[in-house]
DNA sequence: CCTTCATGTA
């Protein structure tokens, strides 16, 4: 349960007083001004964004009106000046308003506006008659600025003595519980808010039940926030995003598709905007579709939003993970302007292709345009780099982030370092990054360390990183499953059992393999089992009539990740039963001859899977585009593009 | 006075 806490009370932060450099600087001067015309002359320059001649004219100003600091406090919030804004509130104060509740609330707002959270708290806290104004005006800055658990704070502390919340509070209130920090199970604390917003009368309400909807969405309950969308009595686009943005969120691409569908056909009142584009494109990205992406960038062009930058990040990143990094790149030539995003989409977009001298040219074009790279745009290049196997490019790199650019590495850089040294086969020097780490090595670089092992084969190292991934993530069937990848290879079969009763005991499965394609907008998945695919034995005819004539030249199923004692006839069965080599039978027979066939993958490619499409590219002459969860793998004439390093 | 969105790693 929360434990009340008594609020902090904040230091006076504001300079000191300050005195007016102006010949114009007291009140009491003998200018001769008319009062009333005084109060009327700042106000207009206010409304004409001239805050400095404004704050000089003020001190003439014998009865300065609320409505006259109102839009004084305005233009500061318009003009990002601090110190202006620091200037009002010492003459709000001087002049004694200070204790209005509604200039309180303006200037809390203003100083969250300047991100100056400190003295919006010293605001609230000098105000002894809190309105609900001010209450909501402080748990808003609070959570805006990031302080979550300060805002929840107040926000228990306003219900113990008895000030009535409203549905203006609850939609930061939420926003609080995502951004706080206490190690409290942070879900109950939004059913326990979720419970005040029902007993208050507000979960109709279209902003206070958007705001639920997108909260359950941060903590990955989809089903709650499902809950409350279908019961809300109205929606608006905002609702109908933060819905669909949910799913796309949390791993669930159909049904935000599905959603989006339901949004154009069923409503009158709600057209998707920007936002809503953002979200659907997205999730057109995870599933690889290539078809439902291009319906939707139609879609853009149709309601003019492809002018939005938000939007054409998000269309090159799209077009990147649908495999078509063609159209991704036309679309970024032709951005009138391009932020970090643009840059980092692009430099990812080369990466997840396997082309990394590329990506690297990118990034440096970047530089040379005066953008200056973030923490993500290294994550971006050093993990083009792994792919392609840049050690040198790589290290280079991690060390003029920290040095030119000052971004201190984060757990996913060491990851992507530990990665491009491992996968290389530098084993020692990925184990002695992590040593080196100067943060605690999350499940990312433990897990990246244990891909490496898989590769290379080694088992003492990943015995020591599945000591702590079993530690940090005891629910994460993966690091089993290589680890028991890993014994197979090194044929320790006692050892390879007992991982996988551990698993069991664990009640952990194993994530199925699934495989789809896109055939004329219509999207045919496959699972390893699948006896619903009406194609479903000509498919398997088709694999064992190629399998055959594959054997003839030369070709050895690998069967090594099979797991069960099986003899290597029924092992062989299993593997030409996974559901990539499936996708490509049905991609053989389903479309015409010429054409690409795109498969996307839910896991990494096995190499069996690998070597069997390699010799399909060539055998049937066909270009064939897979995509697992690491990157391409462009099969062309028996070749693959990763050049076997994946 | 309030609500939705974009880039990355394993």
């Amino acid at each position: 349960m929360w434990a009340f806490q008594s609020p902090r009370t904040f230091q006076l932060p504001l300079l000191p007083k300050q005195s007016f450099q102006t010949p114009l600087s007291s009140k009491h001067s003998s200018v001769s001004l008319q009062s009333s015309n005084i109060n009327q002359i700042v106000q207009s320059l206010c409304r004409q964004g001239n805050l400095k001649q404004a704050l000089q004219i003020l001190p003439n100003e014998p009865n300065p009106t609320q409505h006259t600091y109102e839009l004084l406090i305005l233009s500061c919030s318009r003009r990002k000046s601090l110190s202006d804004a620091i200037t009002v509130h010492r003459q709000i104060v001087d002049d004694g308003f200070d204790q209005d509740p509604f200039l309180a609330t303006k200037l809390i707002n203003m100083y969250s506006d300047l991100d100056s959270i400190e003295n919006a708290r010293y605001v609230f806290d000098k105000t002894h008659n809190k309105t609900i104004f001010v209450w909501n005006a402080i748990i808003r800055a609070l959570a805006l600025a990031g302080q979550g658990d300060e805002a929840l704070s107040l926000y228990y502390w306003m219900n113990q003595i008895g000030v009535p919340s409203d549905r203006f509070t609850y939609p930061y209130v939420l926003k609080a519980c995502v951004t706080s920090s206490l190690p409290v199970s942070l879900l109950r604390r939004v059913q326990e808010i979720h419970a005040h917003i029902v007993r208050h009368g507000l979960e109709s309400h279209v902003h206070v039940a958007t705001t639920l909807v997108d909260a359950y969405a941060k903590f990955g309950c989809v089903s709650y926030a499902c809950r409350v969308f279908d019961e809300m009595p109205e929606r608006n686009v905002v609702s109908w995003s933060a819905m669909i943005a949910c799913y796309a969120k949390n791993g669930r691409s159909f049904e935000a598709l599905d959603l989006f569908h339901e949004m154009m056909t069923r409503t009158h009142d709600a057209i998707p905007n920007s936002v809503t584009m953002v979200s659907v494109l997205q999730a057109c990205a995870s599933i690889a579709s290539l078809g439902q992406g291009k319906l939707m960038h139609g879609y853009v062009l149709r309601r003019g939003l492809d002018s939005i930058l938000t939007v054409i990040n998000a269309l090159v990143s799209m077009y990147a993970k649908c495999g078509s990094l063609k159209i991704g790149r036309h679309i970024f030539d032709r951005m009138g302007k391009r932020d970090v995003v643009s840059w980092n989409s692009m430099i990812s977009g080369y990466g997840i292709h396997g082309y990394g001298e590329e990506a690297i040219q990118v990034f440096n074009q970047m530089i040379t345009t005066g953008i200056s790279p973030n923490s993500i745009t290294f994550v971006s290049v050093l993990g083009a780099c792994s792919h392609v196997g840049l050690v040198n490019e790589g290290k280079r790199l991690f060390q003029s982030m920290i040095q030119e650019y000052r971004i201190f590495p984060s757990a996913e850089h060491y990851a992507c370092m530990v990665d491009i040294l491992g996968r290389a086969g530098h084993l020692d020097e990925a184990a002695k990054v992590v040593e080196d780490m100067r943060i605690e090595p999350g499940p990312t670089v433990w897990g990246s360390l244990l891909g490496a092992c898989r590769i290379h084969c080694n088992v003492e190292l990943a015995e020591r990183a599945c000591l702590r991934l079993f530690e940090l993530e005891p629910k994460n069937a993966g690091n089993y499953v290589l680890l028991a990848d890993i014994y197979a290879e090194a044929k320790m079969w006692e050892e390879m059992n007992k991982v996988k009763k551990l698993l069991e005991a664990k009640g952990l499965q194993k994530v199925p393999g699934c495989s789809w394609i896109e055939i004329k907008k219509k999207i045919y998945a496959f699972m390893s089992v699948d006896e619903l695919n009406p194609q479903i034995e000509q498919l398997h005819a088709l694999l064992v009539q190629l399998s055959a004539e594959m054997k003839d030249r030369g070709y050895i199923p690998d069967t090594k990740v099979v797991l069960y004692e099986l003899d290597q006839t029924e092992k062989e069965q299993i593997i030409l039963g996974h559901s990539e080599k499936l996708a490509v039978a049905f991609g053989l027979i389903n479309s015409n001859y010429g054409e690409t066939i795109r498969i996307t993958k839910n896991l990494r490619l096995c190499e069996d899977c690998h070597s069997v499409t390699k010799f399909i590219s060539k055998f049937a002459n066909r270009e064939i585009l897979v995509r697992d969860v690491n990157r391409f793998h462009h099969f062309k004439d028996g070749v693959c593009s990763c050049g076997d390093y994946w």
